[in-house]
RNA sequence: GGCCUGAUGGCGGAGUGGUGACGUAGCGGACUGCAAAUCCGCGCACCCGGGUUCGAUUCCCGGUCAGGCCUCCA
């Protein structure tokens, strides 16, 4: 195991050892539940489910705990339930709800805990009491501030030094607050809002507290990893990083620090087959879920990401071709009789090869496009293996592609599944019907009347492919 | 104004101080009744100007352009 990691605090690729091997902690900042997410929300969800999968892998899947966390009171979903007049748990259950479908969807394994804000008050009252006995924080006015001139390894992470930043801040300062970048750690609620009894007053917890508290109590600190969105990293993980040191007595609050790029959606509109649509709950609906994995996951995930149609379609042409291939050779392992094939038995060079690129790619900071890469290469030895109808390269191309491509998230489906999911029985018995009187056509050599039923099958929107042992189709995709 | 990224073929996107990944789209050929798939082959890209070097897309400097952050945005 040789992971390396780009560590934003460091500003260089580090090579990962975790606190305990035998307990490898990561936590993600999540979204905050008050409407469907949209892609680009998907993107930190896709790279740290794929890191998630390596770190499994590495140290054993028990041994790996990961929180991703949500956030489940906040002004946006205060302002939503009132539009609606229903509670704000009404709201945050029915986008959590859709949120974690979509992740499902998207092949994102469920981590080992999803803290909620609302569930971690205790946590974040005896935070921001322990940060207010270190002379780290200050109850002013109802509200209780962090106090940014405490500690001296502020604005590290971001590369900020303080006083540059209150020259360019554009923020308005509270007349309460002792330092212009103090922050809120607790507030007072507004009348009708969701409202937690503290010894500072009825109020609730500031954004970046929450998130502090809910990895104490749900990993501990100091972590391993934290992840998310490049945009949080100042100020929402400069503050958390404040308060995570200051509450533990100067102690490291995680070790390595990783940040996803943006999504773009430059000016090339989303085309109407796509619906111009950026909800992931949406495009779901069009494109499988694995495809969109694959195109959040095509470019390396620090740098941005140039989110269009096109990009879409080029991902499930990629999966295509990978389905393609284990679905032909599960046909020639299905039809090829014994001793009809040729057997050997070693595992061919370039297949090894393959895989072992394939996971050194993604231990360099998860260079998945280079992985991909070498999915490619492992499809290209089992093409070549069932074209020499030789059964164990096969099975061993197989095995491997799918299991390299499955720790990645990836070849999940039943390949015929993939390419005729969308068929329902009715639609499935009508195409039967259809290729049946076709091979009697074709048998009969009637090609006008062959080519008459393969239109017909077209207007179904089913492509027919013709192979030495009889047709096979799939649906085509709406263009 | 401050800080920080990036600029690679039609598109997406790795990587490297010297044999131009990979995918997708396109073209030619083989195969096929015709198609599709598959196989073989092709397009010969690295923002601009300097510098270092035997040699730079790759390193350094400058410029241009694009984007991000400095506002409880992934």
């Amino acid at each position: 195991m040789t992971l390396a990691l780009y560590d934003t605090m460091a500003r260089a690729k580090r090579p990962f050892v975790p606190h305990d091997p035998r307990r490898v902690t990561m936590y993600v900042c999540g979204p905050t539940v008050y409407n469907f997410s949209h892609i680009g929300n998907f993107r930190p969800v896709v790279v740290f489910d794929l890191l998630f999968r390596l770190l499994r892998r590495a140290y054993g899947e028990d041994a790996v705990l990961y929180a991703a966390n949500v956030t489940d009171v906040d002004d946006k979903i205060n302002a939503k339930a009132t539009e609606e007049g229903v509670g704000i748990e009404v709201i945050t259950e029915r986008y959590l709800t859709a949120y974690n479908a979509d992740m499902a969807a998207l092949g994102a394994l469920p981590p080992t805990f999803q803290p909620r804000a609302t569930e971690t008050i205790d946590a974040i009252i005896l935070m921001i009491d322990r940060l207010i006995a270190n002379g780290a924080a200050y109850a002013a006015e109802g509200h209780v501030l962090f106090n940014t001139q405490a500690y001296e390894g502020y604005g590290k992470l971001s590369g900020r030094p303080l006083d540059e930043m209150i020259a360019g801040a554009r923020v308005e300062v509270a007349p309460y607050k002792r330092h212009p970048a103090d922050f809120v750690l607790w507030k007072p609620s507004k009348p009708g809002e969701p409202s937690w009894i503290s010894p500072w007053g009825e109020g609730r917890p500031g954004w970046h507290i929450e998130c502090s508290a809910m990895i104490e109590e749900s990993l501990g600190l100091p972590i391993d990893i934290h992840g998310g969105g490049i945009d949080l990293v100042f100020p929402h993980h400069e503050n958390e990083r404040a308060q995570g040191v200051c509450a533990t007595h100067d102690h490291e609050y995680s070790a390595y620090w990783l940040h996803n790029g943006f999504l773009n959606f430059g000016e090339t509109k989303m085309s109407k087959s796509v619906g111009n649509v950026a909800l992931a709950h949406e495009l779901l609906q069009t494109m499988p879920g694995e495809a969109i994995r694959w195109a959040l996951l095509v470019g390396h995930y620090r740098g941005p990401l140039e989110w269009n149609a096109d990009l879409l379609d080029q991902a499930k042409g990629a999966l295509d071709r990978l389905y393609r291939v284990l679905a032909d050779a599960d046909r020639f392992l299905r039809e090829s009789g014994p001793g009809l094939e040729r057997d050997s038995d070693v595992e061919h060079p370039a297949l090894r090869r393959a895989h072992e690129g394939f996971i050194a790619a993604l231990e360099d900071d998860l260079n998945t496009a280079e992985a991909f890469a070498s999915l490619f290469q492992m499809a290209d030895q089992l093409r070549a293996a069932i074209m020499d109808r030789d059964a164990a390269q096969v099975r061993s191309a197989r095995g491997r592609l799918a299991k390299d491509a499955g720790l990645a998230g990836f070849l999940r489906a039943d390949p015929e599944a993939w390419f005729q999911g969308a068929a329902d029985d009715g639609l499935k018995a009508r195409i039967g019907d259809l290729l049946t009187a076709r091979d009697a056509a074709r048998a009969a050599k009637d090609w006008p009347e062959a080519d008459r039923i393969r239109a017909e099958l077209t207007a179904l929107n089913v492509e027919v492919m013709d192979g030495p042992s009889g047709a096979t189709w799939r649906i085509k995709e709406q263009a």
